[in-house]
DNA sequence: TTGTATGCGTTATCAA
DNA sequence: TTGATAACGCATACAA
């Protein structure tokens, strides 16, 4: 249904010129006379004129594009890091182009080729985990990749982000510090998602080096959502031994948590403390505010657009970038009341 | 930086055959012996092969690409709205392109370019109210685009969308039932922007039906942002008469609000009462949980993308949707207060 | 079933 | 300062 585009050539012949001039007159303004400049110019106006960037990439052989791909746009955490992701791009000149998984790898893959189809100059990537194969392909295509959201001191594949592990060691080190010993862990899906993971090893450290059994931490997994993670809370209250306090893999679940607690007339944090992760701005509004792990998204998405660019444009090699975390306690953490 | 990607050519090399039998092989899979089909296949596994789309689409002359432009991503009811959209282009073998324009005409428009020249056999739109320049440009470019989130019944652009003036004019008026009458509002910026003048307006119009005089709504203009929206309440309640009841243009601004009354230990909804408007999942966690007006965002986003599938392959003329919005009284709206 | 040849809309090289 | 013209990577009509 669409009708054809004017093309270069309708400009040039418009303004009976050739198509290298009309060319020249958009890319290069300054190395074609005034009067010249002026009758193209007026003939890309009339026509509605726009280049197609299929040939433009084909015939210039780079894009200025990167693309950008996370598990889904319904999470304000990635969304702010993109934002200021993109807002560096911009300022080299170069375009975003984002894609959504729904945290699913196939997607993932698909959505990896396709903006690799499209000519981005390089990638970004949430966490380390994915099929080697798609690696090699990015190798193939000699694509770089930009690994995010995490930092993995065990990995040689270069990254921006921070560690997930120790981040929520440090919160869980404080939770036990109130004194609580029975824990309990809301999970993000831990398969193919080393954050979620990662952030579960943590809490199991820290209660092994508190002289807790690590494997006393109930741990449910599920979905990303406020009503699963109400669901979560609701389960772990009514079945089984009772926590003092619950973790959450992110705020969003922890907000979801809270909102059963209330519903449930249990109190927060009296009878029960709850941390959630990320410190999005819902942690804030959050009744009572929410105590949470702080992640500096902008900052994370900042940094990532200057070493790709680097990287893409100049041939820096990528260095990894370890960004810094720290838990904000707020009101959903208190001492384990006596007797629990 | 890029080193060169294989090209259709160097499968064909690999695997020794034309570059035509390369090309069937991945599009019409079955127009080529089983035999030929598994010795490119492995070629094109180990060479880590994918077609370029710009050379594709040029070919090919269509891209089965939509493009989707919104204010920004940091704002859950377009991510909900899109990813339904995009879960609808899925469906039917199209690939979204997302881009975000921070609210700004001029980088809306570049966008709008960057997207056509991307080749986009289609557009999503927020809103009706653009420079007529944008129109008439993708109009030449032949590129049919779909206005959405408004439903305008006085414009003659068709659209998939809802009736804003009139929904929050229902909402108005159920703030009046419940004897407030001085009502204030804390808008989006309005400039450029249909869906909050439309908002304002309904205000307004609840306002006269009901024999009040819509002079005496105190209204502040602010930017996206929970923040944002707690300033703004601060101002309404600390200059000028204090309002019994305060609207706001979404619920992000709302939940703004209820911090800071919170914060100022004004009690909602027994000194001053509040509604939003989208009804986001922000609304239902609230504390207390927000009256607000709803508004289906995911049928939104999956209508819209049914509609602009439909034309774009089959031609058929876009028809406009209207979708049903209606009040939801959860707790932050209560009777006012006698003496008030 | 497979191969050959042409065109898609640009940029860039080389002449004029 | 301008104009021919050869790539660029792919799909497709046509031929074999």
């Amino acid at each position: 249904m669409k009708r054809p585009a004017p093309t270069l050539h309708d400009v040039a012949i418009a303004a009976s010129v050739s198509t290298a001039t009309v060319s020249r007159c958009l890319n290069f303004p300054d190395q074609v006379a005034k009067q010249t400049r002026d009758k193209v110019m007026s003939a890309v106006e009339s026509l509605g004129y726009s280049p197609n960037f299929g040939a433009k990439a084909m015939a210039a052989r780079r894009t200025n594009t990167i693309g950008a791909i996370i598990p889904t746009m319904e999470n304000a955490m990635f969304a702010r890091g993109l934002e200021a992701f993109q807002e560096e791009l911009r300022l080299h000149g170069f375009t975003m182009l984002v894609a959504s998984t729904s945290y699913r790898p196939e997607i993932e893959e698909e959505q990896i080729k396709s903006l690799v189809a499209r000519g981005a100059d390089g990638l970004l990537l949430i966490g380390h985990e994915r099929d080697p194969e798609i690696y090699r392909f990015l190798e193939a295509q000699g694509v770089p990749a930009l690994i995010t959201w995490v930092f993995d001191p065990r990995s040689e594949r270069p990254s921006v982000g921070f560690d997930n592990r120790a981040a929520m060691m440090e919160m869980a080190m404080k939770v036990i510090e109130f004194g609580h010993t029975k824990l309990a862990f809301i999970s993000a899906v831990t398969a193919q998602n080393d954050r979620a993971s990662a952030r579960l090893n943590g809490i199991q450290n820290a209660m092994s080096s508190a002289g807790l059994n690590a494997n006393d931490l109930r741990c449910i997994e599920t979905n990303y959502g406020i009503e699963e993670g109400a669901v979560a809370f609701d389960r772990l209250m009514t079945n089984g031994p009772r926590p003092t306090a619950i973790l959450c893999g992110n705020d969003v679940l922890a907000v979801g948590a809270l909102r059963r607690a209330r519903e449930l007339k249990i109190a927060v944090p009296q009878d029960v403390s709850i941390v959630g992760f990320d410190d999005i701005e819902l942690a804030q509004v959050a009744y009572p505010p929410l105590t949470t792990v702080h992640v500096p998204h902008r900052e994370m998405g900042r940094r990532a657009g200057q070493v790709l660019v680097d990287h893409v444009k100049n041939g820096t090699p990528i260095k990894s970038v370890l960004l810094p975390t720290r838990p904000i306690l707020r009101e959903t953490l208190a001492p384990v009341k006596a007797g629990s």
